[in-house]
DNA sequence: GCCTTGAATGTAAGCGTTTTAAAAATTCTC
DNA sequence: GAGAATTTTTAAAACGCTTACATTCAAGGC
């Protein structure tokens, strides 16, 4: 059996209460008992019962993190930065991977509920109106990382979107390109989707490049589908000689497929993600992209949540952190 | 306040035990009142209070990971196959980044400690007494992935390294080739750095190929450091044609670095990594490598902990997963 | 020396469940 | 229709801890 509270009591010759005064209040307990209780404490290697002082205190000192999928390094980033912002601020993480799937995200909330996770950070990406409804249901604090929602008032933190996209494709117009394609998310399954085809847009408009709107393919979220959106892009536009893609996975799924296409890369099209993975300087070309700052939304995320829980809102709702546009081989002037 | 049973009990108008009966032995309670019942719990959108069922039952149903780098992909699949068997078995996950640091690992046993998890999957890497001592100290049980102890009795799950290196070495030395380097983990920070060693000596001996034994140089589990060890190896051994890496990040590096050096991979270097991650048939060559299975490494350990738990002990205290060729692009016959 | 004061310590209630044992309600038997 | 047998329900104890309150103890003031 665990020792208890009450083994280290008899151990010291005090009563349970010393012994609990000894962890939570030490300056009230001379130090002779004192130093019999830390005696005992460190010889039975006892550890309160999180259970016991979760019944008293209503509080876990947990938070949830709901990441759809951990195979993404993006994900592992901010799965890292959280975590680094959680062991600062005391708490502990309990990660589900949802896999995008709804079901699995209520699932998971439910569990969260009955584990008594103080707060949620929502990172699956779009914000289902049931997880809405069952997470305001059960009175549980959350916000969402690298999302945001126009629906309803949850606090975020994320990276501005539509800003970030004209910024990569901005530099490849001034890299004297004039057909420009893209592979995006799909609009109706993404939250970033949308505002990412927007500055894409706006870049192109602005320089008077609007007839490659058009050029655009979807693709969903992992390396395989982004083969096959530039398959269906370069099929149908062969002319095209630069390519923004919103994720440094779809660069990479485009670029293999230039390259099994023995289209050079950047010799014949020029390439820009978006990330910057910790795999990106890692690929061959590596890649020129766009840099989130994924740990700091982590940790950003976790402060914010701790923020929300300690004084019950939040400054700064929605925040908005920097991107940077980061060059390496994967962009050439045309 | 979150709505406790009393509430519910109040609601239904009955006693707390018969809610608390309705939700673990429904068929001792009468049709009408159970229906009550659940209905009541519905309206109230109540879930029992995990703490005191904790109390009582003295399990969390929750299992604790120890995972040594959450942004490498290897691990990210470990995960992701011991999230699955989770919820399978009816299991929450707690997820801890060590970053390989034995400090935060000894922190993360206590925490698991408070939190009552009910066992732990041990992944970083090598086993410490320090560990080891606290997690028998605290009667956790818990069991390795990708790693073994000689020292102490643990169960396990893993890939024969000596066979595994073994293979993809022959494979090189069938290919043709006869001048062949390694770039192997430190022997003394890691349990497969040795082994995969060895399977490297072995095939070479095996061959009469024995004067390689030494065009081994090693690598800190990260690309940068694999990068930097192949230019060592390739300073050293210029007439090197083929490439053991122990891990297919390692072999990302080298190849990035002889991409740099202008040296074609497979053209005149072929490369051989181990893993088989995610990422492996995106890069560019795609990679040849040993397989190993990640995901049911993740899924089984967690299981085989399970196995533990329920039954006090685990069939097969060692347990080797098998692994696989698999031939891609990265090599090519001499 | 007695009373007051303040600090140190102990006792016991309570947190939200489950479960045992006892009580109540229902059904069955004759 | 009374009593036994059975089913259904409830009260209360327990899990390990914190804390309000009560008690004890030593020191100080008179």
């Amino acid at each position: 059996m665990k020792p208890t509270i009450r083994d280290v009591a008899k151990m010291a010759e005090v009563s349970i209460s010393t012994v609990s005064r000894v962890m939570n209040a030490p300056h009230t307990v001379v130090e002779s008992k004192r130093s019999r209780v830390i005696e005992a404490i460190e010889k039975l290697q006892y550890q309160p019962n999180a259970f016991a002082r979760g019944l008293i205190y209503k509080k876990s000192n947990t938070l949830g993190l709901l990441i759809p999928d951990i195979e993404n390094l993006y994900f592992a980033g901010v799965i890292r930065g959280m975590q680094d912002a959680c062991i600062k601020l005391g708490y502990s993480l309990m990660i589900c991977n949802t896999d995008r799937d709804k079901e699995r995200m209520l699932s998971y909330i439910d569990t969260f509920h009955e584990k008594q996770v103080d707060g949620i950070v929502y990172a699956s990406d779009v914000l289902y109106p049931e997880c809405y409804e069952k997470l305001t249901g059960c009175r549980i604090p959350f916000v969402l990382v690298s999302s945001h929602s126009e629906e309803f008032d949850v606090p975020s933190v994320e990276v501005d979107d539509e800003r970030a996209a004209y910024d990569a494709v901005k530099f490849l117009i001034e890299l004297g390109h004039t057909e420009i394609g893209m592979i995006g998310f799909n609009h109706d399954n993404s939250v970033s989707g949308p505002p990412r085809y927007e500055g894409f847009v706006r870049a192109l408009n602005e320089a008077g490049l609007e007839h490659n709107v058009e050029k655009v393919r979807y693709a969903n979220h992992r390396f395989e589908h982004a083969y096959q959106a530039a398959h269906e892009l370069f099929t149908d536009y062969p002319q095209v000689t630069a390519l923004f893609c919103v994720a440094d996975e779809f660069a990479m799924g485009a670029i293999s497929y230039l390259k099994d296409r023995n289209i050079l890369v950047p010799g014949q099209v020029s390439v820009i993600g978006f990330d910057n993975l910790r795999m990106s300087g890692m690929y061959i070309p590596k890649l020129t992209t766009i840099a989130q700052p994924i740990y700091q939304l982590g940790y950003r995320a976790a402060e914010k949540l701790h923020e929300l829980l300690t004084t019950g809102k939040v400054v700064v709702p929605t925040e908005k952190m920097e991107h940077k546009l980061i060059v390496r081989e994967s962009s050439r002037e045309r």
